[in-house]
DNA sequence: TAGTGTTGGTCACAAATTGATACTACTCTA
DNA sequence: TAGAGTAGTATCAATTTGTGACCAACACTA
């Protein structure tokens, strides 16, 4: 058996996919996945997160926190204390999802060098 | 054990993120997914693709090919015939990634009825 | 006691990315 | 001979994202 041949499951063809595109496109844009990586390991502060995840805005960080929660995949709890306290956390949902989202960031990390040579290839 | 205490492999965590933050936003971006999923069974056309990817206009559909391309994760093979033919598949390298991709895509599926409820609850 | 820093945001505007439309040159079909 | 399909590119509009200012309420420092 080849490469060619492995099947992977697919699901539920018929099923209509425009709730499915709407989900994918809420996980693979351009800064979800790394808040999920950022909560993997427990509840983390908004500024905490603003700090691990390079490059993010405050803007982009607080909007895409408001999509995740509304998803249901992460928790948002407000402690009223002088300065305030929030922390953001994964839900059970959220948590289910962390294993396919590490499977592609180690995916990532173990073919970088594989990638990094194919495009000094192509630009070559 | 709970699901608290799942660990997942951390991908060496002393590397430097810059590449893998490059390969996932690459991954991650809005089309690319899509395109791995159209190409997991074998060859697609350049018209077929577009067809079969819904909303994607020709000019990122090109654009997200040629990045893919350059990644060495999918391979251009073009027929000069009248009317041309251009092929678009999966290499060994990009077929590697789409047990990963698979799994989100799984996911996605599995998971779009409690999504679309804790919406609901949400704008409630 | 005035200045600085911290918290978790929001707002308006600028910059970057993406989408829509038109165009190419050629062939096949009705 | 008009219309559609092939795989694109070029140009401009629309959408998305980033930037910097601002907020209130307090703690710490000089």
């Amino acid at each position: 058996m080849t490469l060619n041949d492995i099947e992977f499951p697919t699901p539920s063809e018929d099923a209509d996919c425009r709730p499915v595109r709407e989900i994918l496109d809420r996980i693979a844009d351009k800064w979800s996945l790394y808040i999920f990586v950022a909560l993997k390991d427990g509840p983390v502060r908004f500024n905490a997160l603003r700090r691990q995840i390079d490059g993010i805005s405050q803007r982009m960080l607080t909007i895409t926190l408001r999509q995740l929660e509304r998803d249901g995949l992460i928790s948002r709890t407000h402690f009223p204390t002088i300065p305030p306290r929030v922390d953001y956390e994964l839900t059970a949902v959220g948590r289910s999802l962390l294993a396919p989202v590490m499977a592609l960031v180690t995916w990532a990390d173990s073919n970088r060098h594989v990638i990094e040579e194919a495009r000094r290839q192509y630009d070559h």
